[in-house]
Order: structure tokens, then sequence, then C-alpha cells
DNA sequence: TTGCGCGGAGAACGTTCGTTCTCTATGGTA
DNA sequence: TACCATAGAGAACGAACGTTCTCCGCGCAA
């Protein structure tokens, strides 16, 4: 190439990281689908094999053990889940509206196909008591997505203790959904949710028992 | 002795039937407290064996699998925690005051040492892929749940959709609770819930947005 | 064409799993 | 005392696990 500092070695280089990069993507999308589909001791490595199309050789030098897939696949669906989130809310220009459309983010997740629950606490419930990283992952998850309510509430002008309220009934829809096997805990608790945000956006006159 | 009709054989049969019982209790405390904490795929039969003091022979003389065994294991914690309900709320004589029952009730059992969530979710989370009995005993659980706090809000004059937010929270309170470690979701879960039981029960005007 | 290094397929390894079987001892019955 | 059913301890079993290794073939450099 026109580039005289780019060898031929530099090339197979850049050509195996990414042919790397792919393989890499296709272990985690398989991993993904296989660990949530049925939960992450159910599926052995050589099941990952045949469903990636990528050797257990080369599986094992793009990754430390089973375990690294996991927390890669938890980080992966981390972000998935806060761009969801984000565009969910951005798509809202109301601060009450905005706070609502997480509720509406769910029900369209409850919709899908297969959907099964929250992987993180699906996950939390199989591996926190066998491994201390899951479980920090998993935490973390669950500690920005209250962060994530806490910022919404603060520009609604809401009280700061309505952000745990409105996060425990996300979390509470989701298990729900998840073992009803329906998906009309969205409602239920943007139903919940907008009582709660009304009585504390009103003035104080109205909360008081 | 004095029946004439009790044989040797019969006397017997009868000790080996309570020798069972309490072989069994021995088991099922063992397995429960051992799924519990590390996950039901995480403890081998072995140690099973080892912390009950029944032998494989006896135990596999009493149940069929290890499945059946936690599949009996969520049938004792169901009936523990309808218990536990039902005195909680017992303990209250106002309708509201009985609702709320259910968040204290749940705040103790945060603060209970080695709280790790709820059985039924964490057991949803690692097992409803490959154990659909287990599946249906969580869900018959959770919608028994649902259940019940309807009728406590029908008691209490409530209108139908209170219930299910009420649930929610609950459910929502104890995934909160065990991934972050902390207790305070239960307090969060209570003060939502009564926000919107006393919007529920107050004049039709205020709920007007 | 001849080497050479990396690739993939999958056999193999050592564990561990759930479950069953063998062996020995023991306690009650005739 | 002699017998027999049952108990427990734990070895043994086949299967499956996560991980590593062996083998073979292909593609590039000279």
């Amino acid at each position: 190439m026109g580039d005289p500092g780019v060898t031929s070695t530099d090339r197979q280089a850049t050509a195996r990281r990414t042919d790397d990069d792919s393989a890499r993507e296709r272990v985690l999308r398989a991993a993904d689908r296989l660990f949530y589909d049925r939960g992450v001791q159910a599926v052995g490595m050589d099941e990952l094999r045949a469903a990636s199309g990528i050797s257990l050789k080369r599986i094992y030098r793009l990754f430390a053990s089973k375990e690294a897939i996991v927390e890669e696949v938890l980080r992966h669906r981390h972000e998935l889940w806060e761009a969801g989130i984000s565009a969910a809310v951005s798509a809202a220009a109301e601060p009450r509206e905005r706070l609502l459309a997480v509720y509406d983010f769910l029900a369209r997740w409850f919709d899908d196909d297969g959907f099964r629950g929250c992987f993180f606490i699906n996950s939390f419930g199989e591996l926190s008591g066998t491994a201390p990283r899951v479980t920090e992952l998993v935490r973390a998850h669950k500690a920005g997505f209250q962060e994530t309510v806490a910022r919404l509430v603060a520009e609604a002008g809401g009280p700061p203790e309505l952000a745990p309220q409105l996060a425990i009934l996300a979390e509470g829809a989701q298990t729900t959904a998840a073992i009803a096997g329906t998906s009309e805990a969205a409602g239920q608790a943007r139903a919940a949710a907008e009582t709660l945000i009304d009585v504390a956006l009103r003035p104080a006159r109205n909360r008081a028992a």
C-alpha cells in the first residue's frame, strides 16, 4: 500500500484482529441467547461452540473461561439496556412522560417472543452464591438504573424518595411478568407510577393524611 | 400392647414411618439451607448427605430424585410464606394496616442474616429453562400471593386495580433488597403502598388529573 | 516445490455430577 | 443361637462438565 510503514506482518495482524472481533461477537451473540433462554449452567461449552460456529480452541483464545464469557454477556446486556432506556426516554419531552416512558419500554420488552425476565435478576439467582464477579456486575447494573430514575425524578422536580419507589415498581414488573408469563405487569406498574408521580408533584396539602 | 389388632409387624412399620419422617425432615432442612444459600445446581448430593447426616441410600429411598427434593423444599417454603404473611396480617386490625403489614413482614425478612432474596424468584432464574415442574410451583406461589393481596384490597374496599400494583411493589422490593444487599427497599415499597392505598380509598375528585 | 506456522475439528483429560450397588455390621425374631 | 432383613459407608457407574491437546491440512514466504 501507499504507506511505507505498513509491513506485511502488520497487515496480517490487522486482519487477525478483525477476524477475532467478529468471532468474539458471534460467540457472545450465541452465548447471550443460550444463557438467557436456558440458564448459564444448563449450557455446555460444546453447545456454545456448535451454536456460534467457533471452535473451542478459538473460543478459549478469545476468552479466559466460561465465566469470562458470562461477564461479557452481562456487560453487553447492560449497554443494550442503557441504550434502550435512553432512547425510550428521549422520545418524550415532558418530564412526567419521560418517567413513564420507562414502563412503556418494559411493556414492549415483555411482549417480545422469548422474554424470560431480566437476565441480571436470573443470573443473580443462579450464580450469586458462587460467582462474586457476577454479583458485582448485577449490583452495578441495578445501581445504574436507580441512578437513571433518580435523575429523571430530579428533572421532573420530584422529591428524592420518589425515585426508589418508581425503580421498585420497574423491578417488580419484570419478575412478575417473567413468572406469570404475561405482559400486563408493565401497564399495572405504569398506572401505579402515574399515581405516585402525580401525588409527589402536587402541592403538599393533598399529600397529607 | 393392649390393642389385640396391633401386630409386631405393625409396630415395626409405625416405627419406620416416624424414622422416615424425621429423616425426610432433616434432608429437607439441610436442602433448604444449602439450595437457598448457594443455588440448587451448586450443591451436590454428597454435600446434602454430609449436611443432613442421612446416607445417600436412604435419601434416594425417601425421594425419587434431586429435583423431587427441590420441589418439596419449594412446597415447604410456600407454606412458611403463607403462614408468615397470614400471621403478620392478622396482627393488624384496620384494613389499611393489614395491607401495610405485608411490607413490615418483608422488612423483618430482609434484615435476616443470610437473606438472599426470594427462593422462588431465584429458582425461577436458575431452573425455569430446564425444569417445568419448578416453573409451575413458582408460578403457583406467586399467583397465590396475588390472590392474598387481592383479598386484602377487597376487604379494605379498594378497587381491583390496586391489588396487582401492591403485589408488584412487594416483588420489586424483594429483588431490590436481595441485589443491593440492604433492607431499605421494604420501607420504600411500604411508603409507595401507603400513597397508592390512600389515593385509591379517597373520593374520586382527588384522583383525577 | 519445500518448509513452516497457524487454523479448525474434535478426541482426550481430569473432575464432578446424580444415581446405584456392594459389602459389612447389627438388631430384632423364632 | 441362628437367621434374616435392613442399615450405613462409600465405592462405582456412566454421563457431562470445563478445559487442553493432538493431529492434520491449508496458505504464505522463499
